[in-house]
DNA sequence: CTGTATCCCTCAAGATACTG
DNA sequence: CAGTATCTTGAGGGATACAG
């Protein structure tokens, strides 16, 4: 297993010898997966629900800017990937908890470490953006 | 009434009390900057640039399915954000050169991280999805 | 409260063609 | 080879209304 770097999947037989093309196809899991984690509102939910469980409302409060509908999607998405459990309390005005499932907690310490990077290098990356337009842009206005 | 669910903290002060509720304005830097970093190809582009620099058309042939169109707004954007440099040589046949910034590279462990865990768990998530699947459609066609 | 269903529209992105 | 420019499409996603 650690023979090397990831192991190159033997799809086809090109060059074996490469360190870090996991898999070039498009519909490979690999790729499949990670478009749905590395979603906009996936990344959120993960990252919140981490704290604790949350109810419906309470993520759509938490995450501003998400509609109802992206909201319902993304948690359905998550539940049917086994990142995310949906309990339903049978009471009156309905009740549902979301929270991590153990396969979502083990997702959620890379997360952080991707928002952990973002907000460490914000201002080198607002910097390198505002050196970048003032190059291309001479002409004011 | 206070906002009890997240504390709501003051935005315009810091968020050093919380855990993880790193922001959750839509037009907060970190959000507009994961966006970019957790995008499709950018996280492609990040993951193999690490090997070593790359040209445009090999960036092109190692990346399944995106198009030329695609692959060049990715890397405008990610030399943009001072991710990855481009350098022009200037010889009869145009050739270009992509490779990581220091910046870029910095961001390669935990990109490198998201698809460590991805090829760990695709299994367990594909079984997730089937095990779901069954459930809501017990009625076969 | 927690959804589902519908409509509708924007904008991301693919295809194509053309330049330096 | 490495783009840029244009056109077109379609799917993502918002708004709204309704149901359990």
């Amino acid at each position: 297993m650690e023979d090397g770097t990831f192991e190159s999947p033997g799809y086809s037989t090109d060059t074996c010898a490469d360190p870090f093309v996991w898999d070039t196809r498009e519909d490979c899991d690999v790729r499949q997966i990670l478009d749905r984690i590395a979603d906009k509102w996936s990344l959120l939910v993960i990252a919140l629900l981490d704290t604790r469980s949350l109810r419906f409302s309470e993520l759509k409060r938490a995450i501003d800017g998400v509609s109802q509908r992206m909201l319902t999607v993304t948690l359905r998405q998550l539940e049917r990937d086994g990142l995310v459990s949906r309990t339903v309390h049978p009471v009156v005005p309905p009740r549902v908890e979301y929270a991590l499932t153990p396969l979502g907690s083990s997702l959620h310490e890379t997360i952080q470490s991707l928002v952990a990077w973002t907000e460490l290098h914000q201002d080198d990356i607002a910097r390198a953006r505002q050196r970048y337009d003032d190059a291309r842009e001479p002409q004011s206005v």
